[in-house]
DNA sequence: AAGGAAATCAAACGATCGTTTGAGCCTACA
DNA sequence: TGTAGGCTCAAACGATCGTTTGATTTCCTT
């Protein structure tokens, strides 16, 4: 494992592709730190308990992906001139990318198996921590879907988030061809996306 | 537990719930035997081991609901005057059905799980168990969508299952209000299925 | 260089896991 | 009615879990 890394963050990232890989109850702590090179007893030095390493594992890739969102989203909102294609762009682009850049494409994996565990805590920590991020896109779309009555608009909101969350899971039928990239594969699964939720979104 | 089911109807039941709340590898066979009012060993004498058990628990929905999809497809495909929506009801609607009648909805948790936990033997199982299904859903979507590409097409059909998949598991901001029943709420959840998938998968 | 806090380590703790065992119960057939 | 066989039962098996302990090492500050 990489060994110039501290301690604390070789933990996380084993964490994140061991919880990824088997679950949160299936990931032992013992694979865990085997895997990071580092103590058994070193996790609950340094974060106390398993659970609270979950939800370290969680923070910190949620906080950048909110962040980038709210990035993407600051650059077009408001103007009259976007459409729904560049909301859906800054929702749903930052999401995939993180599949990319530092070994987070797995956490995806983690964040939809812990969709599925349909844990009320996660739900309550999700509102609360991240709320404000889903109600300014919600905003914006409420903006360019006039039509919508808020319950319908929420509803389809859901469903785009559902549709994102499968793609990125990557249990789909579709895979990725080994004549194609990972950036080609990215960009052409958010193109599909974006198309696809857009014309839902916009449905009568 | 109902004392009148059989002990193998009893742990499979249980077991579907327990499943459900908290895990494949969260549910321990003392907490499932314990609500079905039976023997712990009874599960190994009856089932072999745990893993068969959740093969079974697998099995007995997933054979209900593939012919429940397939009756329903059989009554509208081919025809000319069938309509997007109708393929999409036939797919949807026995999904969302299962939520209703014995207790098996549940189950579609379970499902959102087994997708969320990413397990290869449990795609090839589906594969080929269940492929038959999806294909022939697939040549009726192509059917009435003609101007879309083979691979367009399976891109589609992935995020309608994803929005599908989404709703089911429950765990999206979108939750039955006490004043509405869930006959009521399992009824608007296909209606706005239905017309969110119909217009991605119309999408230009 | 000395001292002390921070970090790491091997080892063990009690709890719980899936599974197995072997004795007993119940029922159906002779 | 006797008995074989399907079934249930309490009990125990070894393995593994998350966590804790106390000694030891590492590293920074004075």
């Amino acid at each position: 494992m990489n060994s110039s890394a501290s301690t604390k963050e070789r933990i996380l990232t084993s964490a994140e592709a061991l919880f990824a890989q088997r679950g949160f109850e299936g990931a032992s702590l013992r694979q865990l730190t085997a895997a990071a090179g580092v103590n058994l007893a070193a996790v609950n030095y340094h974060f106390g308990s398993k659970e609270k390493l979950v939800e370290e594992v969680f923070k910190r890739r949620l906080d950048q992906l909110s962040a980038r969102r709210l990035a993407a989203l600051k650059q077009v909102a408001g103007q009259p001139e976007t459409t729904l294609e560049d909301i859906l762009a800054a929702f749903i682009r930052p999401a995939l990318d993180l599949s990319h850049d530092g070994g987070g494409g797995l956490f995806m994996r983690v964040l939809a198996r812990a969709f599925a565990e349909h844990d009320d805590s996660l739900r309550k920590f999700l509102s609360e921590n991240y709320g404000h991020v889903m109600r300014q896109f919600t905003t914006e779309f409420a903006r360019l879907l006039p039509h919508l009555s808020k319950e319908e608009l929420y509803w389809r909101i859901d469903l785009v988030t559902g549709a994102l969350t499968h793609a990125m899971s990557g249990f789909g039928i579709i895979q990725r061809k080994s004549d194609v990239s990972e950036t080609t594969h990215r960009e052409q699964t958010a193109a599909h996306l974006i198309r696809f939720s857009a014309a839902g979104l916009s449905a009568p």
